[in-house]
DNA sequence: CCTGTATTAGAGGCCTCTCTCTAAAACAGT
DNA sequence: ACTGTTTTAGAGAGAGGCCTCTAATACAGG
């Protein structure tokens, strides 16, 4: 009933994640993307309502494929402790299985043009936060951590290091060293130990 | 025997921070900087080559400044252990004094222009990198820390970690609450103390 | 006061990017 | 084959940013 598409909106971002990769998120261009591609920028117009649009789409498509095995490792096992080790360990593998997604998420959503987003986008962004707050605060209560600094201890142990570890090494265009994961355990578990001595 | 200045190079780079800082790397444009102190732009062509220039600049003055008390933190102390704490606790408290510059260190070298730089700019950055290295292997040494994982522990707890505190409020604009320092040490203190144990 | 110099002042060219608009193309169903 | 719809295709306007260039300006020293 309608002529076939040539490029698709997956397509499109994968170019997009591209660029904004090796080039940050000023790289990617409405121009740049169609180039990558090898479109017209009309093609790329007809997907994204405009560059708000695309720099929306490219951060919440990457934001919500990394959280959703996010939380699912933050609730994968019943003693909080070993859940909380699956997760870094989670954040790192996921990095060193997507390296462009995982450049993209270094950034923030500010970065990508936040203030200018579509009541939609931002609702979108605050959907996926919340869920991920929410997994994250039943851990903080089965592991005890009731005030502010206990709770954000938890999620620097859980999120915040891991891609520490990441960032140092995804910003030097290396890949990740084959102990990653278990060196992030191992500090995630030790931040985890004294929490309750202090 | 000159017609004195208007507008100096600190000024203007104090304007091109304050730029960064609330908007991006992105949003330190040669107009942008000349609005912001109400001068032409031929005033701010007359202080700096290029935009590659000044973005260089505003990176190098940044990092140095911000080198500057670190490495002096990193030798504080001759117990290697209270020297990686006064580190940590030196990064987030610099981080509250200067938070327009902090918010600039959330970004890497590669987001203000790096490959673009002129040699001379570039040398400077690997000096100032090369000097905290050196700094870091030596507090390294002096806690054992000999393969490779351990002296990433050890950045990760020094450095990585208070950064990454700083970046979680910086980021949501939100100032630095009052137990930041407090914390940021005891997550270093506990890296420090599981590392031989493992 | 006169001269030399560093700086301001701003107009204007060039380039890139965003976005719009029109026309053509390709296919599904009748 | 015809129709309707989606999509490609690309030209072009408008805006903004980088940079250059020339003229004017303000001061120090003789």
């Amino acid at each position: 009933m309608a002529r076939p598409p040539r490029f698709d909106t997956g397509q499109l971002l994968d170019a997009a994640v591209r660029l904004a990769a090796d080039g940050g998120p000023a790289a990617v261009t409405m121009a740049a993307v169609a180039q990558a591609v090898g479109a017209p920028s009309g093609s790329v117009y007809h997907r994204f309502a405009g560059r708000t649009a695309l720099l929306a789409e490219v951060w919440l498509r990457t934001t919500e494929h990394f959280q959703e095995g996010c939380t699912a490792a933050l609730g994968s096992d019943p003693d909080p402790v070993r859940a909380a080790c699956a997760t870094a360990r989670y954040v790192v593998a996921w990095s060193r299985a997507h390296p462009e997604e995982a450049a993209v998420l270094l950034y923030g959503a500010r970065d990508f043009g936040r203030a200018e987003w579509s009541a939609e986008h931002t609702a979108r962004a605050e959907s996926g936060n919340t869920r991920l707050f929410a997994a994250v605060a039943a851990l903080a209560e089965a592991l005890g951590a009731t005030d502010d600094p206990a709770r954000e201890r938890l999620t620097l142990a859980l999120v915040d290091l891991p891609m520490s570890l990441v960032r140092r090494h995804v910003r030097g265009g290396r890949p990740l060293p084959p102990y990653a994961e278990d060196l992030t355990e191992q500090c995630t578990a030790a931040l985890l130990r004294d929490m309750h001595a202090v």
